[in-house]
DNA sequence: CCGCTGTCGTGATAACGATCACATACGGAC
DNA sequence: GTCCGTATGTGATCGTTATCACGACAGCGG
């Protein structure tokens, strides 16, 4: 295996602040490492506090419950970071993570990272800004799994992993499509009633299945079905 | 009204580290506030940034679905604060807060709050902290909403409710006891359910119903119940 | 003392969705 | 091509729990 640039660290989006000198200092100062997609790369409550940084690949933070049901916190791309939590507070890890494709990270020990936060207020507060944004994320989903029934939760979890689409302006697409599974661990339900929500939905041609691919035809209404406070009581009013 | 002490700011824990002057310096700056129970303090939605630092009373911290359901996410007292989120981010209020008591906080404008983790590491690494403790806390509720079913939730909910009775040694007791819709809200059920369960307990003499309090007489029968993975499964076993 | 209003206790009912059980389709590996 | 593992589509069933609908009770103000 190669060695490694001596200012990857550059890349991350925390570091954009800092000279290269500063990002070739601090590098000097962790270490790297390969994982391989499936490889745990983190253990929930596993007592280490290092900080993860990624050059390169993806990953996602996961639980599993007693019974082994997947249940699904984020996913982590090139430039972003993982681990914070453990180093800021020397807690056990709140999650698992599983490489989900070859990834080159950079880890720093928990004393190297508080000690930047220390130094660059900067940093400090992009961290911050960070958690924020987590717990903002956190609390959106409690709601949802408070309000929501599993098919909502499915409608809002399409909706959020739509995006325009490139070649169909004004249509809207999921490419590539996560598998069933995956879209039940972040909406907290089962594969079957995930796949029977898209069938439904391509039934009324709201969405259109293709191999990899889910074709959103239909926005507007997919918006109307997930927010809908009671769609029978507005029937009934109706007549 | 009466003036407020120049330095009750101290008095709030993330200032601990303070002198004496800088609290007074840091207060010149705010604006102190009372509010009278069920007085709504912050809205969800809105577009201010100030943060509330509580000096005397207790808040709690809700969310409403479009239905009307009442989510609660956290309570509030003295000593304690809230609205760094908007503050650190700058987005609307991720959350409503209602008075539970006869409150009295001090407001600080967003710009102060920021300027104050910028010039105290020690104070932005509490802040930080504080987030992370936020983030484990949703995410084990997440975890709880995902895996566990509405009367496991109720059972973990009595856990964290309750605490070792004063008066008799090795017993444990809520008092007082929140309403069952109360208890409803955190366990993201109904208070028709919260009450069957309690009758349950009862019944299986696990807890004991006086007015305002709930003796807890077999707090491991009552872990037991909440962490058993498929206790059927187990009885069917044991024949 | 008598109504209010808010909480509590419980039954009956219905429906949402998890679970089990297949059949089918797809994508590599060889 | 064939085979196997993994992903899908769907039906049938049944348990959990929200919802509706009461009656009882306590606390409080007039």
């Amino acid at each position: 295996m190669t060695e490694i640039d001596d200012r990857v660290l550059g890349q991350i989006n925390l570091f954009e602040s800092l000279t290269p000198e500063e990002v070739e200092k601090l590098q000097r100062r962790s270490a790297w490492r390969r994982f391989v997609p499936n490889e745990q790369i983190l253990d929930r409550m596993s007592a280490n506090q290092e900080v993860f940084f990624v050059v390169e690949g993806a990953m996602r933070v996961v639980n599993y419950s007693l019974t082994g049901r997947e249940v699904a916190y984020a996913s982590v791309r090139a430039g972003g970071y993982f681990g914070e939590l453990a180093a800021i507070d020397g807690e056990p890890r709140s999650a698992s993570v599983v490489a989900t494709e070859d990834c080159l990270l950079i880890k720093l020990p928990p004393s190297v990272f508080i000690e930047l936060l220390q130094s660059y207020p900067k940093i400090s507060l992009e961290v911050m800004r960070r958690l924020t944004q987590i717990v903002r994320r956190c609390d959106n989903r409690i709601m949802d799994l408070s309000t929501l029934t599993a098919i909502r939760r499915v409608y809002v979890e399409l909706l959020r992993l739509c995006e325009p689409d490139p070649d169909a302006p004004g249509d809207f697409i999921i490419r590539p499509l996560p598998t069933h599974s995956d879209i039940a661990a972040r909406a907290s339900t089962t594969r079957e009633t995930v796949g029977r929500v898209i069938g439904q939905l391509a039934g009324d041609e709201i969405v259109e299945r293709k191999p990899r691919t889910l074709f959103i035809r239909d926005r507007d209404r997919l918006e109307l079905l997930a927010e809908t406070i009671d769609f029978e009581r507005d029937e009934e009013l109706a007549r």
